[in-house]
DNA sequence: ATAGGGTCCGTACCATGGTACGGAATCAAG
DNA sequence: CTTGATTCCGTACCATGGTACGGACCCTAT
């Protein structure tokens, strides 16, 4: 049982951040620990909350948005498989349509830095060739 | 010679996109056509202005920042060869970096998508996965 | 000359994912 | 029991790349 700083340090992120997830719906917001829990006291965190935390991490860096992982929250392990099997596939699409569009970005980029780099006459291939073709 | 309409649909921009280039200083807003041209008439563009407007979107897929086209578009292309080689090489890396990241997302998810279709008993390892691990 | 569409301009708003601030309350150590 | 660090909370702000709106003005065709 941690304070907000604690599961921050155990997601590696901020503590604003924590707050930003809860605001958001995504991490919860326990009880205060005061006597009669109503205003007083501070709100404590277990190993779940740590869970999710890191599972927001993790989703992110599957380049889910926070809306997604959201959704992936809410969903039970046992009896939403379609929809995480879904959602799963639809993010690999994305994926692999980022990847082509950085790959093609990435061999245009690489031609031109090589054809500026092979002759060092003339206007240069880079600045050239944004002002000429489409990519 | 165009209207702001004619350049933005020549650069399959909005005319909105093309407006806020120019706040941004990456499209010039050249002198009205009026008849003393101070605060009559209409803003004309020409050949030139297409070509700038096509810079910026071409160099925009490649990934490049719109500061950073802006410092592109400032560019000299036989004075400042140095430069536009710098920024295109640090923009590979960047780009290399991007795509290793999402490669390896996109692997991940491409590993738990499988499991997931393959057994159908238990908890769905997608949601799983991203429960325990960093990925 | 008048209606309509396009332009000009400032300003406000949008999504995304945070980050920062200020004041009050609370908690832990000395 | 006081001091200093945390927490809590609302709210404001940041960067990025646009998008939208409203009123005034201009331009062209009828």
């Amino acid at each position: 049982m941690t304070t907000i700083a604690g599961l921050a340090r155990a997601g590696e992120v901020g503590v604003e951040t924590v707050r930003f997830y809860q605001r958001r719906g995504l991490l919860s917001t326990p009880e205060r620990s005061g006597a009669s829990g109503g205003s007083g006291g501070v709100r404590r965190y277990g190993p779940d909350d740590i869970r999710r935390l890191r599972f927001i991490r993790s989703a992110q860096t599957a380049g889910f948005t926070l809306d997604q992982i959201g959704e992936l929250l809410s969903l039970d392990a046992t009896a939403d498989r379609d929809r995480a099997r879904t959602l799963a596939t639809e993010q690999l699409c994305v994926l692999d349509a980022k990847i082509a569009e950085l790959q093609k970005a990435r061999d245009a980029l690489r031609r031109l830095s090589r054809a500026c780099s092979q002759q060092d006459d003339g206007p240069c291939p880079i600045i050239e060739a944004f002002d000429r073709h489409g990519a």
